[in-house]
Order: C-alpha cells, then structure tokens, then sequence
DNA sequence: CCGGATCCCACACGATACTG
DNA sequence: CAGTATCGTGTGGGATCCGG
C-alpha cells in the first residue's frame, strides 16, 4: 500500500487557505463542488456504465427529482459528466462520464474505498467520543 | 500515473444506494462528514504538522471561530483529530492528526493534488457550458 | 419520460458579544 | 488563548404541481 507523506503529493498546502482567496484556491473551488449530498453517488453510479435519468433514480430511491436534476446539471457543467438526449418519443436522456470525470474518480473513488473499508472504525470513534463526553 | 478502472477498487458501488439507507451507506456517512466547507483544508493544515487553535485560524483567515471550533470538534469526533491541551497560563490547545485521519488523508490528498492539476480544466469547462447554455 | 417552476424548511455558516 | 452563547441569514435540499 502506499504510505507516502502527503507532502509531496501536494503541491502547495498552506498556500491554498491564506495566500488566495476562496474562489481561487483550487481545493475549494473543486472540493465544494463534489462535496455535495448526492454529487459523489451519482459519480459512483456513472463510473460503472451510462444510465438514463429514470434509472438513476431509481437507482438511489430517496433522491427528489429535483436534486438529481441539479446534481447532474452542476456535474455536467463542471465537465464530469456528459449529457445525451436521444429524440425518441418520449424523449430519453442519458448521461455518461467524460475523460475529466474518470480522471477525477480514480482518486475519489479512493476516498470512497476508504470510506467502505474504515467506517467501521470511524463508527467506533463517535461512539467513544460520545460516551467520554457524557462522562466528562 | 494508475488508470485502473475504479471497477476493482471499489468492493460494491450501486449497493451502496439502492440496498443500504443512508445511515449505513459508508460513502454517504463518511463523505458527508468530510464534505463540509471547512473540514478538507483543516485536514491539509494538519497534515503538514500540529496546530494550536490560533495558529488555524491564523492559517485560514475567513474562517470564523464559531466554525473552526465546530469542525475541529466534528474532525475530532469522528476520530480524524486528537486533541490535547496544555494547562499553562493562559491555556493552550494542539490538535494533531490520528494515525485514522493520517490514513483517510492519504487518499483524500489525491483528490486534493487532482483539484490543483486539473482546476484550469474545471474552470474551462464551466465557462463553456455558460455559454453554449446563453446561446442556446 | 425528463425535467422546470414554485414554495418552504432545516441547517450550515457568519457576526458579535461574552467567559474561564 | 480558546472557546461558548445567541441571534440572524443564505442556501442546500424536499414536496408538489406543471410542461414538452
């Protein structure tokens, strides 16, 4: 596994906060936009194959129409995700990622890898934060 | 660079929606937590080594104290931060990273890298979809 | 089938003042 | 110095109805 500092892995790291302001500093810039409810599930769901609007959402039951509608708009615009509308009738949508979407979900699809593997852990340190602050 | 398909990084994708809720979907428990506006640069900062309260906020300067506090207890929660304080005079607080959240920012770092290499790509992107949606 | 338009609320977040 | 308490606001997000 690789176990490299994260220091030469980044670029520039304090930099980022204090030297540029929120819109230019690039962590924030992109972090914000993925770091929304739905955004990395539907990336998730796009990594596999393309799909169509109706079979997104039913592949994540408990999103509205309306967020899906949104997340896949700012995915696309971003230049995540590509968006194809077929002229049949009725009309079909499908969306499907792009070169940039692929390159930015192999680090995240990391982040979601690790997730699945520590969330056990993670689960166990709320709980042990909790009960020490009841007691404390 | 590694262009593997996230196919065999992920151990389950689409299950991780549609089967668990949302409370038990690791991705959505664990990125939720990290999603927040302030949570990925706190964890860039202390990366590079232990911070006192000051020093933070110094880093980040639009940063409020209410939010700082706030994320860093919720970074400490769920066990990505230890936190120890000094009973000099007046007092004063370290935060420092756990081997947990050493852990989780190795692949989060990647994410961070590829928002630094790739955010010109990213601005393109929204540029071009602005317009091409002004025009149409 | 794929959304857009509208209304509404909860909560993330900010500003300020105050305490050990 | 390192927070807590209180209040106010912007926006992410849900519910519902409407249109192509």
């Amino acid at each position: 596994m690789d176990q490299r500092t994260p220091a030469d892995l980044l670029p520039a790291t304090t930099e980022c906060m204090s030297e540029w302001n929120a819109d230019n500093c690039p962590v924030r810039d992109v972090m914000s936009h993925i770091a929304g409810k739905w955004s990395t599930l539907i990336l998730l769901a796009l990594s596999e194959r393309p799909y169509r609007f109706g079979e997104l959402r039913r592949l994540v039951p408990d999103i509205s129409q309306r967020m899906l509608t949104q997340t896949l708009r700012d995915l696309q615009r971003d230049g995540y995700v590509a968006r194809v509308v077929f002229p049949t009738k009725p009309p079909s949508v499908e969306y499907s990622m792009t070169p940039l979407g692929r390159s930015l979900f192999a680090p995240l699809s990391r982040v979601m890898r690790w997730a699945t593997e520590n969330h056990e852990a993670v689960r166990a340190a709320r709980l042990a934060f909790d009960q020490t602050e009841l007691a404390g």
